[in-house]
DNA sequence: CCTCCATCTGACCGATCGGTCAGGGTCTGA
DNA sequence: TCAGACCCTGACCGATCGGTCAGATGGAGG
């Protein structure tokens, strides 16, 4: 049972990762993934303090290019923050539609955890940015609709090459949002 | 204790409706429910055979008209089947906007139980006539993101009037898709 | 050889889940 | 007055959840 190189604590990162993908957070279970791994659900949990850790480390990467974004977003104002927040949000989708897609759905009780507390905010200055007039009611909801709907659909295209769906989701966000005049 | 003319059954759907709408369908338990009518757990059984009957009794409405909806959608070819389908899930969704937002994000699963099982194939045909070209890429993920983001936003919209969203809806939708030739 | 430490296991915990069941009120109509 | 339908309750069930714990295993270093 001696483990060499390919560490337990990956196997169960990579395991967990397909399990939530496919049957979401919650309806994931400890003992599903440790089945996957091949190991006990005692072993999962000596690698990870508890069930949201999986989650957390899971979606580190995501979330520090998401901050990344916020922070380039803040930098700028009117026409110029819509476009680099389209953009921006645009490739973080497509490079990490499998982290997203893996909170298919459970983004409003995961968001409220504290470990994620800082998303909801750094998603409101999201649509603000994406919306243009972010106190007109059709920018809004062309902003929120845009962002929902990429978040919760990207994970469907695992077939479709980075360029190609970078460059269609793209053309889909110009032609959604409103102009900033 | 006795029940007089607001009978208990439909109370129940009321928070149910509630419920789920905030915490989700499996984020609510049936003593969550009876606790928001006042009753036991016990109770709400003896009006619903199990918790997804809770479900598929609030949904009803909402499909009976997405049904009504394919059966328009497949008398026409086109373009003409592809504002058939824009108009309608907009009207659809703006109509139904609470019954859709408490189904957040537990689509994948929910739709695999028997009781929902031609609605899937309904919402595929509904991305086929949105797309136009189906066969497209571009086309398909253009559909696949209103879809889904409409489905999964138009829940927060509880406070814009009907008119105003469905407007705001069926320019966005008119904006995003990629027109028949 | 012995010790130490990282890794892992099976047994177990309390909580909660959806669901069942026997029985007790209460109202109604014969 | 009494039978029966309706509505509802508390107690209970087996399953599963996330998480804990004492101890077994096995390799590395002195």
């Amino acid at each position: 049972m001696a483990r060499m190189v390919p560490e337990t604590h990956d196997e169960i990162l990579v395991a967990a990762a397909r399990r939530f993908a496919t049957t979401g957070y919650r309806g994931t279970s400890l003992q599903d993934i440790a089945r996957e791994v091949g190991c006990s659900k005692a072993a999962v949990l000596y690698h990870f303090a508890n069930k949201e850790a999986i989650l957390t480390e899971l979606m580190a990467p995501a979330i520090g290019v998401l901050q990344a974004l916020d922070e380039r977003i803040r930098a700028h104002r009117g026409a110029a923050a819509q476009r680099v927040a389209a953009e921006g949000f645009v490739d973080l989708a497509v490079r990490f539609r499998r982290e997203i897609a893996l909170l298919r759905g459970e983004f409003p009780e995961l968001l409220q955890q504290p470990a994620f507390a800082h998303i909801q905010r750094i998603s409101e200055r999201l649509v603000d940015a994406l919306a243009g007039h972010p106190q007109r009611p059709s920018a809004r909801i062309a902003a929120l609709v845009l962002l929902a709907g990429i978040s919760e659909s990207c994970g469907e295209f695992a077939d479709v090459p980075d360029e190609e769906l970078r460059a269609a989701l793209l053309a889909l966000a110009r032609r959604a949002l409103e102009p900033v005049d």
